[in-house]
DNA sequence: TCTGGGGTCCTAGGACCC
DNA sequence: TCTGGGGTCCTAGGACCC
């Protein structure tokens, strides 16, 4: 049988800055998404007072003054480096590993000689806290999805103390999926949700009765694949070695709309300089690109337009300059004056290693030259060294409109020196 | 005034082939 | 008077996740 868990870190946002800003324990804090657009991360004190998951910024102002919400500009560096301290502390738990999301992980525990399962989630709660400061929950059960949902009411009720064992009180899992609502399993989001409301499915325990048939036909595959897991059928099993990404994007909100093609055209340049480093870094390449740019969609009364341009890069590159040429092309052919520009971004596809690039009798390996590969390599080592924008292609300036708003970002405790906290005596 | 960013997988439908 | 059927590949869009 197998047995899985799943180990998910508390608010992990408001968690990671509570580590190096204690004054924040006790209080409602909220972390906001980039461009401090909405609510992403809540402490359990901002949930009390109502905020909601995905809650704009400025319907959450009144709350600063009446109960002292403390709202947070993301600092996505110290998040990604408190994730990597946690995740290498869970991976000397169990032989298997999968990191799932920046806070979550999947543990195997099949075949572990673990007789008190409850007692080792509690060891692995004790030991990431003491560690690294972060609070976790442990969910455990037959499947990912039993697992998953057990980590949720571990979360929820107080008197699991963190850590649900489904597997060694097999008698509890129907309890389980009664008190979770079919909405809250991994796999249902709102639109199945709809459709299991209209049928009278409330619960996860009442979508284990459906009929396959019916299930398949609303829900489609993977709602089947959900349910099957739900009843105790392990279908998806830990993925220890993460594939290469097929595809990536960088994309921002401006931080105020534009309606020149000049701006747009510095905010293209900077994202695909972004987006051909991020490639870089993973060892890929490109085979195709897409640019895009959008207006408002919250000001239905304002003229909307969506431009998008996809063009193929052969053969396949990684270089900032080939990138950027190929986004302004696309951009500029699918440009139209007299919108205002609200987000644009650069997303590059059919990505691969370099040496498995399909070849054609005539073209060049990809990469060839050598002289813009270490070109390459020298604008990514300085801009490791100096921190990102240092060097790069027809740099904006860094008060240009559209560059993003965050307003409260907390300084880069882990990652920058200058940022270091100091100890006072 | 002010609403994130970055991914995955599946499916339906069109183009094309024999 | 009458317009097949089935396979594959590709793409756009929709659903989901964090």
């Amino acid at each position: 049988m197998a047995v899985y868990a799943l180990v998910d870190c508390n608010n992990f946002y408001v968690s990671c800055e509570r580590v190096f800003n204690p004054a924040l324990e006790g209080k409602p804090v909220i972390v906001l998404s980039n461009n401090d657009g909405c609510a992403v991360a809540r402490s359990a004190e901002a949930k009390a007072i109502g905020v909601p998951m995905g809650e704009p910024a400025f319907k959450l102002r009144h709350l600063v003054e009446s109960h002292g919400l403390v709202m947070l500009s993301s600092n996505s560096a110290l998040y990604g480096d408190m994730s990597e301290r946690v995740m290498s502390v869970l991976a000397t738990f169990a032989p298997g590993a999968e990191v799932y999301s920046i806070d979550e992980c999947f543990l195997d525990l099949a075949g572990m000689p673990v007789d008190d399962l409850t007692a080792w989630c509690q060891q692995i709660r004790a030991t990431v806290r003491r560690w690294t400061g972060i609070p976790v929950s442990v969910g455990i059960g037959t499947t990912k999805t039993i697992a998953k949902l057990a980590n949720r009411l571990a979360k929820k009720s107080p008197k699991t103390n963190g850590a649900l064992d489904l597997v060694s009180h097999p008698e509890w899992v129907a309890a389980a999926l009664k008190r979770t609502p079919v909405g809250d399993v991994w796999g249902i989001g709102r639109q199945y949700a709809g459709h299991c409301g209209v049928k009278g499915i409330r619960t996860a325990f009442d979508l284990i009765q459906a009929e396959d048939g019916w299930i398949r036909k609303t829900m489609g595959a993977v709602g089947l694949r959900t349910t099957m897991e739900l009843r105790g059928t392990a279908v998806h099993t830990l993925d220890t070695m993460p594939s290469d990404k097929h595809t990536t994007c960088c994309s921002r909100s401006f931080g105020e709309t534009v309606s020149e093609f000049g701006h747009v055209r510095d905010a293209v340049t900077l994202f695909a300089s972004r987006a051909a480093e991020k490639i870089r870094a993973e060892g890929l390449v490109a085979g195709a690109l897409q640019v895009f740019a959008y207006t408002d969609r919250f000001r239905p009364d304002q003229p909307q337009f969506s431009l998008t341009s996809m063009a193929r890069l052969s053969p396949p590159t990684s270089s900032t300059p080939h990138i950027i040429r190929t986004a302004l092309r696309g951009m500029e052919s699918a440009w139209r004056d007299g919108y205002e520009y609200k987000k644009a971004g650069v997303i590059l596809l059919d990505l691969v290693r370099p040496e498995d690039v399909p070849r054609d009798l005539f073209s060049p390996p990809p990469e060839a030259g050598v002289k813009p590969r270490a070109l390459m390599a020298a604008v990514d080592g300085i801009n490791n060294r100096l921190g990102s924008g240092s060097v790069g292609y027809g740099l904006a300036p860094k008060d240009a409109p559209w560059r993003m708003h965050c307003g409260n970002r907390t300084p880069s405790y882990t990652t920058k020196w200058d940022d270091l906290p100091v100890a006072k005596a």
